[in-house]
DNA sequence: GCGACAG
DNA sequence: ATCTTGTCGC
């Protein structure tokens, strides 16, 4: 599939939070995005090498079946410090490199970390989303910003994520008796949508099926 | 001013 | 994120 180049990568944390600033109005947050997808992208990277190298990876699974129709893995050098809220600026190059080498384009994205529940308002999930052109959707698995009341323990039980008088996402039970996730909206969904496939995309554990799938797949380079 | 801080 | 053994529980 394609992906927009809007910007160069930048070298240094006030460039990094300028183009955050500078992107952050394309963002769109009205809408409530598609209800029914058939095709749904995880993604997710891991390190290795001390922190050297990145490797991204992306998987598309068919809902509701949750069966996989297509596997990408880049690896690449890492090229920006991990500093919290520009954390996208070290996963982005990777991960628009491997959405590019994808034969199929998704109808939806879901990615590791947040999205509008970020210092500027522009996580990796509204980067990515406005990169790519499509509804994404932010599931961090670590509070960031923002506070909020534990959810009851009931799968599907969730409660507001507030910074100020601001809501900016939920924490979600996605399995019962577990740590909750944190969903944001990234990109062309809303936050009822957002936990709504969420939920429908995690069956079994606690992090939706994508994002598990990409996660071990980042990891161990090769299938699942 | 001091700590906290997605992955 | 990553470095790591054993261990409790379904």
């Amino acid at each position: 599939m394609q992906v927009r180049r809007l910007h160069d990568w930048p070298a240094t944390v006030a460039e990094a939070e300028a183009i955050q600033q500078r992107f952050r109005p394309l963002v769109e947050l009205d809408e409530p995005g598609p209800d029914q997808v058939e095709l749904v992208a995880g993604l997710d990277v891991a390190y290795s090498a001390g922190d050297e190298r990145v490797t991204a990876a992306v998987v598309v699974l068919r809902v509701p079946a949750l069966e996989v129709v297509e596997r990408v893995v880049v690896s690449r050098p890492v090229r920006f410090p991990y500093v919290p809220g520009l954390f996208a600026f070290r996963e982005l190059p990777a991960l628009v490199e491997a959405l590019e080498k994808l034969s199929t384009t998704p109808e939806l994205l879901i990615c590791d970390g947040y999205g509008l529940a970020h210092p500027r308002r522009f996580g990796l999930a509204c980067h990515l989303g406005v990169l790519a052109g499509l509804p994404t959707i932010g599931v961090a698995k670590t509070a960031f910003i923002g506070t909020y009341q534990t959810p009851a323990p009931e799968r599907g039980s969730w409660s507001p994520i507030m910074d100020g008088d601001e809501v900016v996402g939920r924490s979600l039970r996605t399995r019962s008796d577990v740590k909750p996730v944190f969903v944001s909206q990234g990109h062309r969904v809303g936050l009822d949508n957002a936990c709504r496939h969420v939920l429908r995309l995690t069956p079994a554990y606690r992090l939706p099926e994508p994002i598990r799938q990409a996660d071990h797949l980042s990891r161990t380079g090769q299938d699942a």
